[in-house]
RNA sequence: GCCCCCGUAGCUCAGUGGAUAGAGCAUCCCCCUCCUAAGGGGAGGGUCACACGUUCGAUUCGUGUCGGGGGCACCA
């Protein structure tokens, strides 16, 4: 046997061996778990019930064979034969005791996984219009997507982080519309501003920073802006591009400054909002690149090559349908404009042809319908599509004293990312926001994130992270010295708990990266956290046996260390300290 | 009509093809002369929505039913 690593992938390698005498091993799949309850030993293999049938033998009968060949093992204390046929491994302390000594040596790389092997992935994420300030939704899409290109990071994978900016379609013009309207009343012009226009406060914004910086230089006659238009009550999105187009013309290349001002001004606003909520692009992808490139003529062109496009009133449509789409949808109308698909297909080639083994799109659940015509295209047009893996993120729900905040985009009234950000704090807002699988409605209750007391788990786990911090600070040694002590002398079962809690770690960050689950990170820094109270609650730390003392510091350093790597990949702060006087004055402050 | 998500303790939710299904909150009872009580220990509380299948074994997988939420544009 190899010198044994961890003490799971030690079993493992060593139960392989045991049952290779009834199957080859490459069939063999060795599955340990760690038993509920204390009983059952450190670990309960089933293999041998796997193996019963297709042997014909009693799953027990199979258990006592390949007990008998488990070759010997310095960790193992005893196996037993248990229920149907479970053989449970239990461990002696000192298949434990290196653990955190390893989790020390690792540093910041302890749980640095394995399942990416150093493959590139590219996850894309938040990508909102940039045509107003970022909502609560748009929040929770942001902190599961940095979560979860943390976690791949550490699983070893090499990640990009990219925002795909709607910069090039008509949501962009009804912006810059409403910024030049809002602008024109400034000098006077004054046009009825349409119902369907951004009606919110940052667009007078704007229009105010335009008018301060260039005057009235473009000043345009009211009348002339609305001219031809159809009736705003009769035909409300007619009316709107009518009066785009009219925009357009009366500006002439004027048009582009007014529209660039509006767009970097929201994509500037949208990207230090992320920034200070520790959400980081390494790419900011412009969907208008695709059209001046003519990379999406050149993604139908390659549809139309393969026979899956046609024409039809005068739109040329993608045969989606052939890809268990459930109809065909368009991608050039009538009126010569590209849809937003036909930008998504293109955008999808581009990232497959950037070299990415696998592709992760973050959408919010509403765009659901979509995968299937997105992965369609990908298939028609020759691609890889199971490279692709779109992850929907539900909506989330403000609560606050019981009562749903409602959210309304249409009024102006929703409530910002922002606003969230300074109500329950970072902290706050990245935990509850990745608590929940990604996939599932969240109910974000706002008076349990604010609330600065043992309710809330952000405040549990970071407390016992500082109360490490406290008895290292009133220990007051080198703590370099905790790498190398003597932790034979950890032998309390709360200290085995809590050892056995750190070994997790690395598989635990492994599966999160494999199922996309970020909040699994959060689950299980609840129960790091818990098994640290319940030690200090039990271990006096600072005994006055010398080699005690330091084999518990260790391991409370080595706890330190996971909690704050954990804490870390769901981008939630670390305080070395914490009381509740703060807390108090805090809140009395705020 | 079609598609997606959900149904687990009073509430909010984890969880797993395995052996007696967990946590927090809420309720009740204990624990600061001691490294931060933002902590710890204990008690009560369950037909894992229902039915049928697959399986040695189903809360977990499949089908159906019921209930809740969301989505189905020549919008982006």
């Amino acid at each position: 046997m190899t010198h044994p690593q961890d003490p799971k992938s030690h079993l493992i390698a060593l139960f392989q061996h045991a049952a290779g005498q009834f199957a080859k091993a490459e069939h063999l799949i060795i599955d340990l778990e760690r038993p509920k309850q204390a009983s059952h030993g450190d670990f309960a293999c089933n293999v041998a019930m796997q193996l019963a049938k297709a042997l014909k033998r009693n799953p027990r009968e199979v258990a006592q064979a390949i007990v008998a060949s488990l070759p010997a093992s310095e960790w193992v204390e005893k196996t037993e034969i248990a229920g149907p046929g479970f053989i449970n491994v239990f461990l002696k302390a000192s298949a434990w005791q290196n653990v955190a000594l390893q989790a020390l040596a690792a540093g910041e790389q302890f749980g640095r996984g394995t399942l990416g092997q150093g493959k590139k992935i590219q996850i894309e994420f938040v990508s909102a219009n940039p045509t107003g300030p970022l909502h609560v939704g748009h929040g929770r899409g942001a902190a599961f997507g940095a979560s979860l290109a943390n976690v791949l990071t550490h699983a070893g994978y090499q990640v990009q982080r990219e925002y795909y900016v709607n910069d090039a379609g008509r949501q962009m013009d009804i912006l810059a519309l409403s910024t030049w309207l809002r602008y024109l009343a400034l000098g006077n012009q004054f046009v009825p501003f349409p119902a369907n226009a951004y009606q919110g406060d940052y667009v007078g914004a704007m229009a105010d920073s335009i008018y301060a910086l260039h005057g009235e230089r473009y000043l345009r006659p009211a009348a002339e802006v609305s001219a031809d238009a159809p009736d705003a009550a009769g035909d409300p999105e007619g009316h709107l591009d009518a009066l785009i187009a009219n925009a357009k013309r009366l500006l002439g290349a004027d048009y582009a400054y007014v529209h660039g001002h509006a767009l970097e001004e929201q994509l500037g606003d949208g990207r230090n909002d992320l920034t200070e909520f520790g959400v980081i692009f390494d790419t900011w992808f412009s969907e208008k690149t695709l059209h001046e490139s003519g990379l999406i003529d050149k993604a139908v062109k390659q549809l139309q090559q393969h026979d899956h496009i046609y024409e039809q009133n005068g739109a040329l449509w993608f045969r989606s349908t052939a890809f268990g789409d459930e109809k065909d949808r368009v991608v050039l109308r009538e009126n010569g404009i590209y849809t937003y698909f036909a930008a998504d297909i293109a955008y999808h080639l581009n990232k497959f042809e950037r070299g990415f083994d696998r592709v992760i799109d973050v959408w919010g659940a509403d765009h659901h319908g979509y995968i299937a015509r997105v992965k369609g295209a990908l298939t028609a047009a020759g691609a890889d599509a199971d490279r692709l893996t779109v992850a929907l993120v539900q909506f989330a729900v403000l609560y606050r004293n019981g009562v749903k905040a409602s959210m309304s985009t249409r009024s102006g009234q929703y409530v910002t990312l922002r606003d969230l950000r300074a109500e329950v704090g970072n902290d706050a807002a990245r935990f509850f926001y990745v608590l929940r699988k990604s996939d599932q409605h969240l109910d974000f209750d706002l008076d349990l994130a604010k609330s600065q007391s043992n309710d809330n788990p952000v405040y549990y786990i970071q407390y016992a992270h500082a109360r490490i911090c406290s008895v290292l600070s009133a220990w007051g040694g080198v703590e370099a010295d905790l790498a190398d002590v003597d932790t034979s002398r950890l032998q309390h079962p709360q200290e085995l708990t809590l050892l056995r809690r750190l070994a997790e770690f690395p598989e635990t960050v492994d599966a999160a990266a494999r199922d996309l689950a970020p909040h699994s990170i959060a689950y299980y820094l609840k129960d790091l956290a818990a098994e640290l109270h319940g030690l200090y609650a039990t271990c006096q730390f600072l005994v006055d046996d010398e080699e005690l003392k330091l084999a518990r510091l260790s391991l409370i350093a080595a706890t330190r260390l996971v909690l704050q790597v954990g804490l870390g990949l769901l981008g939630v702060s670390a305080p070395e300290r914490m009381s509740r006087e703060e807390a108090t004055t805090n809140e009395a402050g705020a």
